[in-house]
DNA sequence: CCAGACGTTGTT
DNA sequence: GTCTGG
DNA sequence: CCAGACGTTGTT
DNA sequence: GTCTGG
């Protein structure tokens, strides 16, 4: 899974990384660790506006939520179920990317993972990547406020992957840079599914 | 037939 | 909104 | 991760 | 003992 990631570069680096801008700059923090349950606002780009990153909050919310709740739960969307389950199955053509320079997972020394080794992962060739994303647009009943919420897809672990998350060997999409235009536009995202091999790097921290 | 789920797998 | 388990 | 279930379906 | 629902 993903539940953890790094933004920590700074804001031209990533203009410039995905030829896009920030539509509000002052929001932009730069971040060595961002936890997906405090759903916070996050640099993404949707498919509806590729030129602009804007900020959404991880945890996608279907559109007939009546709460946040859901959120907790949909930080991840498996890729090989994304068509049956009711949360996702409205929004698999809403495509985004989720802008990231790293993403931290724990790999089990023990049966049980009492033990744990935190690693953080990115690709050789990228210091800034996009992981595959898809989102939904909200209106909270309670306050009538809106906002776009996304989730990160993943898939089958990969070698590398297996290895380090070792108890669920799942791994979210790395996109090649090349493909992040094919994530945001093509109907059909199997060929982005397992095994869709990006080289990662991997180290302890 | 209607109430309740609808999702994934950390608590570092 | 739509599906399903009781 | 741990608490709680773990089974079938008569009243002779 | 092992599976599962919360």
């Amino acid at each position: 899974m993903c539940y953890r990631t790094r933004l920590n570069a700074q804001l031209e680096e990533i203009e410039k990384s995905f030829d896009a801008y920030f539509e509000e700059k002052e929001r932009y923090m730069p971040r060595e660790e961002i936890n997906g349950f405090s759903h916070s606002p996050y640099p993404v780009i949707v498919d509806e506006s590729p030129g602009h990153i804007q900020f959404y909050n991880w945890g996608l919310i279907p559109f007939w939520a009546k709460d946040n709740k859901i959120q907790k739960a949909t930080l991840n969307a498996k890729v090989e179920t994304l068509n049956e389950k009711p949360s996702f199955r409205n929004a698999i053509k809403n495509r985004c990317l989720v802008i990231v320079d790293g993403f931290y997972e724990w790999q089990w020394l023990d049966p049980k993972g009492k033990e744990k080794q935190k690693y953080i992962i990115k690709p050789k060739d990228q210091d800034i990547f996009a992981l595959a994303g898809i989102y939904s647009q909200w209106k909270n009943p309670e306050t009538g406020s809106e906002m776009g919420t996304y989730s990160i897809v993943t898939t089958e672990a990969n070698e590398l992957m297996g290895e380090i998350h070792n108890n669920k060997k799942r791994m979210p999409i790395v996109l090649h840079k090349q493909d992040r235009k094919k994530w945001l536009t093509s109907e059909d995202y199997s060929a982005f599914a397992f095994p869709y091999e990006t080289d990662l790097v991997a180290d302890k921290c």
